[in-house]
DNA sequence: CGGGAGGTTGAAATCACTCAATTAGAGTGG
DNA sequence: CCACTCTAATTGAGTGATTTCAACCTCCCG
């Protein structure tokens, strides 16, 4: 297996918007320090100033936040090819905290490169600024499933969601993805209670939707999963949408 | 009063980045073609292509999705000074619905009109990016209040939140906003029934913290609102935090 | 003063939570 | 290769927050 490098986040970025030759060059010119950070290890906390934006090369990490009364509550799941902190280039800091679920290889480059990428090349900041505005239509839709959608769908509509992120960086196969999330993981995700996840995943088992074990999610039903979750993926601005996905554009 | 004119938007971006004497003029010279909208009227529907930037000059407007079963989850309430369309500068379309709340002035400003501010004072581009990123934060906040929070913190958070956000363009007095919400709309953005915000609403005001009357939403006691809310105004990354404002950095 | 939207109330139903105990699995050391 | 251990998954029973349904009230506005 290849060293992952930049080109994941080349990939990415590539996967929403449209790169030229010469911003493709460029962005492979950034040069940034691999970091390695262990399985369920903090690397990030709110208030944090990172000097330099960090890449996700390979593993699985999360957003998350936690209330005064032990509550946590996961805002994002991050696959490889995210930048992780984007935020903090243009509000000094972050306002949540970061963990990794399994061992990860991130990629920090410095904030004065990716500034000066953008003043030699207007059009990337245009690309990463896509990237930021995709997370906030991700967290849009969360907030629609917590708010209106009852377990099932919920679920569904996260497994939905990262089958297709994954597919866009070419992660997936076919409708598997690797999903190293522990149940109380989908919980806080989910905004539900770890004991409500297993017995809504044990009826997405059996109505055939998903196969759902340690470390790995497949979408044994694919249509039915986004029929079941009325998932349309059009919140997150692929260019080319999965097979069999909810209605075109 | 004062015609709402573009220094709203100034007064907005200057709340939370700070603005050299040069880019405020650049940006008073921002040219817009008013627009007026009735009370309770769509005015943007998801997978429209705007050419314009809208900013909220005067009024209330929200973001919304409808799903299937005829259920509807506000994502976002606009204020004065919102710009309320700004991913459609990179992503080509929006994805949720707009809706107003009461009759409403909007400024329509050319896509155009502001790339070419940004090409040609790029620290400008950097305030709109920010105020992505704090709607980004913003909506990352509504999630755990959905997902981890229950009713009462729920929606005192939310009071909390549109408390400050009409500090920061100064529309609030003391801790006193206009609210032109319906019960149905809180339910809708809080992912609670009406009757539940009812219910709600009456302990809020029960125990002391609120006054709320149609359109008119007043904090009594700031300080326990914030305490019921666990409300931490840091995400909002206003320069100047509220008086009482729970940890300051 | 009539109409209508929005607010309020009560009772029953439901979805999801908590608590507590049990089972399954993966890794470790003997 | 088998205990041992720890974490995660599973199950059952009882509880609780919130929903739904349906009725009634209130206030604003024409």
């Amino acid at each position: 297996m290849a060293t992952p490098s930049i080109d994941l986040l080349i990939r990415r970025l590539d996967s929403t918007g449209s790169l030229s030759a010469v911003e493709r060059m460029a962005l492979g010119c950034l040069e940034g320090t691999p970091v390695s950070v262990n399985a369920r290890t903090d690397f990030g906390r709110a208030g944090d100033r990172p000097r330099c934006v960090h890449v996700l090369l390979e593993g699985f990490a999360y957003r998350y936040a936690l209330l005064p009364e032990g509550k946590r509550q996961i805002t994002f799941f991050h696959i490889p090819g995210d930048i992780l902190d984007l935020p903090a280039l243009f509000l000094t800091t972050i306002d949540y905290d970061l963990c990794s679920v399994v061992r990860s290889q991130l990629l920090a480059i410095p904030h004065e490169a990716i500034l000066s990428l953008f003043q030699e090349h207007p059009q990337t900041a245009h690309l990463f600024w896509r990237e930021t505005l995709i997370h906030a239509a991700i967290f849009r839709e969360w907030m629609i499933g917590m708010g209106r959608r009852q377990a099932l769908a919920r679920a569904a509509h996260l497994f939905c969601e990262l089958i297709v992120r994954m597919q866009a960086v070419g992660l997936a196969d076919d409708h598997a993805i690797a999903l190293p999330l522990t149940q109380a993981d989908l919980g806080d995700a989910l905004g539900l209670s770890a004991v409500h996840v297993n017995r809504t995943l044990q009826e997405l088992r059996g109505a055939g939707l998903i196969k759902l074990t340690r470390g790995r999610l497949e979408a044994i039903d694919w249509d039915r999963l986004c029929e079941a979750a009325d998932f349309d993926p059009r919140y997150l601005h692929e260019h080319q949408i999965g097979p069999g996905a909810a209605r075109s554009l």
